[in-house]
DNA sequence: ATGCAGAGGATTGTATACAATGTAGTCTTT
DNA sequence: AAAGACTACATTGTATACAATCCTCTGCAT
């Protein structure tokens, strides 16, 4: 029934959704005794729990060292975005050349519904939370390819949304999202699949020219100097 | 000394490797016991070194069930390669923006060694086996994204050796992929990224249409019907 | 005061033992 | 004879115990 996964995956999704959510901060140690006391169980679970973050880097671990939560540098971040934005165009090319005509109507629908969200809500929450993600995954999902869709959701998108860094495209203006989302839904209709693409394209690019803007801000005024690995922060 | 490393990561870098080479058969199974008797030690390190091939996805577990190594299908092949094609066009457009004149030298350098290794050795041998992969290795270091280094280096490439499609472009006629690693320096020496990034997408694309009229071929003549997982096959 | 050396403690890596689940083979039943 | 259930075995998941490594704190020397 309810334990038909095992320990370590219960642990492992559990400490997944910690981490996206910052409950466990990055840099921060985990101990596999500490989870031990946390969860239950024996330290084998937790090890296994723990080499499964590790293959979806959401930590780092070093030999008789320990494991701790990633903390990534702007550098890293900026890397991440430029394949996410380069991964997340082609998704959207292949999606009008793949996705079915169902889809398609199934993806114009959740759009007019987004609409309808954000003028009677004003738009500000519901929105950007699920809204938002909900169109890019089926765009993804429409791609019809299998190991894109792992490589974007499950180890680019749970980092990404861990730093939430997406502020200037959408989150200041969801109605100006929703627009370019719907030309975006058009030209898939229209099976127009190298526009897609640069719409898609630049729909993106917005969060990684604002992360390289804050990059160059923050090497020009080199107060906080390293701030790489924030370590042994133990919860007070 | 030499035993810097745990004996979980010598056994998976070991089991790594027999998989890439075919040593171990797609679809075989990974019995804990039976490498506990190969390589010595015990379960714990084993069942680690299993993971670790299943965070490379090398290998597919499932629950109690236990290990088999991959035993890709032509379209998840496909959309690996769709996924290739799509990042080294990447980091052919990044290399070009981003390398050290020095680092372009050299790598002209590398390309009039090949010429040499060509001309005298019919370089049938020699080259496509590790000149082709120094040559794109440089390329995809010279993008200076640490992310797309480990994707395109730790997951896709291990994959791509083990099923080894690229026939048409680098097997039959080596000089003619030499033709076309020059033109593509040439662009990144321009620092022409546009240009570059077309020439590598052009360069790559010939194996993945390769792949695709096989896999059409392979749609019309269904006499091995699903070839999808090979099962039980224990060496003889 | 700063830097290095060493001992102690804590944590991880490994080994072994037990429990739970999946698999295969046999037996019964229709 | 074929299909289904049951039993025995094999394999994986988990727990506990031991060994090896690293981190930290103290003490000493410069």
């Amino acid at each position: 029934m309810s334990d038909n996964q095992t320990l370590a995956e219960k642990v492992f999704s559990e400490l997944a959704t910690a981490i996206v959510r910052g409950e466990i901060r990055p840099g921060e140690r985990l101990s596999e005794q500490a989870l031990v006391d946390r969860y239950g169980g024996s330290r084998a679970p937790m090890r296994e729990a723990i080499q499964k973050l590790e293959a979806r880097n959401l930590v780092v671990r070093v030999p008789h060292a320990g494991a701790r939560v990633v903390s990534l540098s702007l550098e890293e971040l900026r890397d991440i975005y430029e394949v996410r934005l380069e991964l997340e165009s082609m998704a959207c090319r292949l999606a009008a050349q793949r996705m079915t005509d169902d889809e398609v109507t199934a993806l114009q629908d959740l759009l007019t519904e987004h609409a309808r969200t954000i003028e009677a809500d004003q738009g500000q929450s519901y929105y950007q939370k699920s809204g938002n993600l909900d169109f890019h995954f089926r765009i993804i999902e429409g791609s019809k390819n299998r190991r894109l869709h792992q490589m974007l959701c499950g180890d680019l998108y749970h980092i990404i949304r861990m730093y939430r860094y997406q502020t200037s495209t959408s989150n200041k203006r969801p109605q100006q999202a929703l627009l370019e989302h719907l030309r975006i839904v058009e030209a898939i209709a229209a099976r127009d699949a190298e526009l897609a693409e640069l719409l898609m394209r630049r729909h993106i690019q917005a969060s990684l020219t604002n992360l390289e803007q804050r990059m160059v801000r923050e090497n020009n005024e080199p107060k906080n100097k390293n701030p790489k690995y924030k370590q042994t922060q133990k919860q007070a």
